[in-house]
Parts: C-alpha cells; sequence; structure tokens
DNA sequence: ACCGGTATTCGGTGTTACCGTATACCGGTA
DNA sequence: TACCGGTATACGGTAACACCGAATACCGGT
C-alpha cells in the first residue's frame, strides 16, 4: 500500500507512542516497527521529527545508552504525561475510527 | 469529542466524498452531515476548502442552481475519477485502521 | 584505508484542517 | 422601509504534520 501519509497524519504519534508503551525502545527500532507493522513507506527522519515532539512536549522519558554496534542510541520511555496522551489519542481513535466505518456502511 | 482535527487529516477528504457519492448534495448539507456523523467541529468553511480541490482535481461534477431560502447552491456529484478515488480511499482507511487496531490489540 | 550498516539531527517542502471575514440572498418583523 | 437572523459560498492566512534530503557519527569487516 503507497502514498498513505496523509491519512497518517495526527495518528503516526499516536502509534509511536503505543510501540514506546510496550516497551523502551529507540528511533531506528521505532522506525523498524512501523515498517513491520505494515507502513512500509515510514522513514528515519519522520521518526525523529515525532520522537523530538514529544520530548519537546515532554511525554517521555530519554537515556542515552552506548550501542555496541554504532553511535550511542536514545532510548525513549512514557512518563505520566505520556501514558495520559496515549489513552486521550486511542479514545479519539475509537471515536473516529467506529464512525468513519458506520458512513462507510451507509450510516446515518 | 474534541480536537479531532489532526486525525481528521487525510480523512475528511474522503468522508466528503464517500457523502457525495450516496447523494448529490451541496456544501451547507455536507457540513451538516458530518455534524451529524459525530464530527461536531467541523465547520462550513472546512469543507469548502474541500469541495474547492475535489473540484480543481476534477472529481466531482458541480450544478448550480437556485434555492428558495438563499442564495443559489453548488450541487456536487461524483465524476469516473471521483468514485475511482473513494474506492481507493477506502482501500487505504481499510488497510491503515485494521494495522492500527492490530497495534493497539498490542499486535506483534 | 575504505565501505556498508546502524543511528541521530536538521532545514526545507507540500498538504491539510481550521479560522476569521466578507459577500450574497431570502423571509420575517417592527 | 429598514433591520436582522438563517442559509450559503468564497477566500486569505495560520499551524500542524508527514516527508525529504543531506550531513554527521560510530562500528565491524575487508
Amino acid at each position: 500500500m503507497e502514498d498513505l501519509t496523509e491519512m497518517l497524519k495526527g495518528t503516526l504519534e499516536g502509534c509511536v507512542l503505543e510501540i514506546i508503551n510496550a516497551e523502551e525502545t529507540y528511533g531506528w527500532a521505532i522506525t523498524r516497527r512501523l515498517n513491520d507493522l505494515g507502513f512500509t513507506d515510514v522513514i528515519d527522519g519522520t521518526v525523529y521529527t515525532i520522537l523530538l515532539r514529544l520530548e519537546r512536549n515532554k511525554l517521555v522519558q530519554v537515556t542515552k545508552r552506548p550501542s555496541e554496534v554504532g553511535p550511542p542510541r536514545k532510548f525513549y520511555s512514557l512518563n505520566d504525561a505520556g501514558r495520559a496522551e496515549l489513552a486521550t489519542f486511542w479514545a479519539k481513535w475509537q471515536y473516529v475510527s467506529s464512525r468513519i466505518d458506520r458512513l462507510k456502511e451507509g450510516g446515518r
């Protein structure tokens, strides 16, 4: 599936939040995870801008750790604000997706 | 539900396409339909820019008709290109939403 | 000494939803 | 007649977002 970019707006950040919530992880691994999930066209740069935003908005805790295979990695984990943000993201997602599905089914 | 704006990016146009597909209609009525669907914060101006975009991209046929209660209405209906666009929209939606749901369920 | 894979950063771009405002037409009311 | 509220379209500007390209950095193997 190609050119999903517009449809991912507003959801990609939530996805990254969920991935971090599942496990403390870092930028490059998050990109791979998204690719594996089916979002094959999501690129490093996109994820890093999201990560920077999350950090700026104080939704994550960041720990820099050396890597054995390259430059140091910045590991991200959610703080309380991040978990709250994730919860509202899922609430919005449920709301929006259920309503769009209803429209799709010719819903009134 | 408030502040859905970011999440609607990329989907709102598809919703408008679907509404027009169901029935030849006009801007103000489309806005009302979206509000009824649960997208209460979507405003006239937003819908008109989408309509203008659809027209510019030659996805709709436009017919101006007089109204009994106000200025003339611009009625929109889909042409072949519009129906094709709608089909790809739903395909993308199915793809994206299923994958996000999978992520939500702790999917691998 | 070089190269490929891993990893982060940053400046710039295009698309999008939203907002405010202006314009237009009609019916009712004072 | 003059005004106002509801219906309807149009438009310029803004902020947020995903994306792109290029630069930088570190390591292991050849």
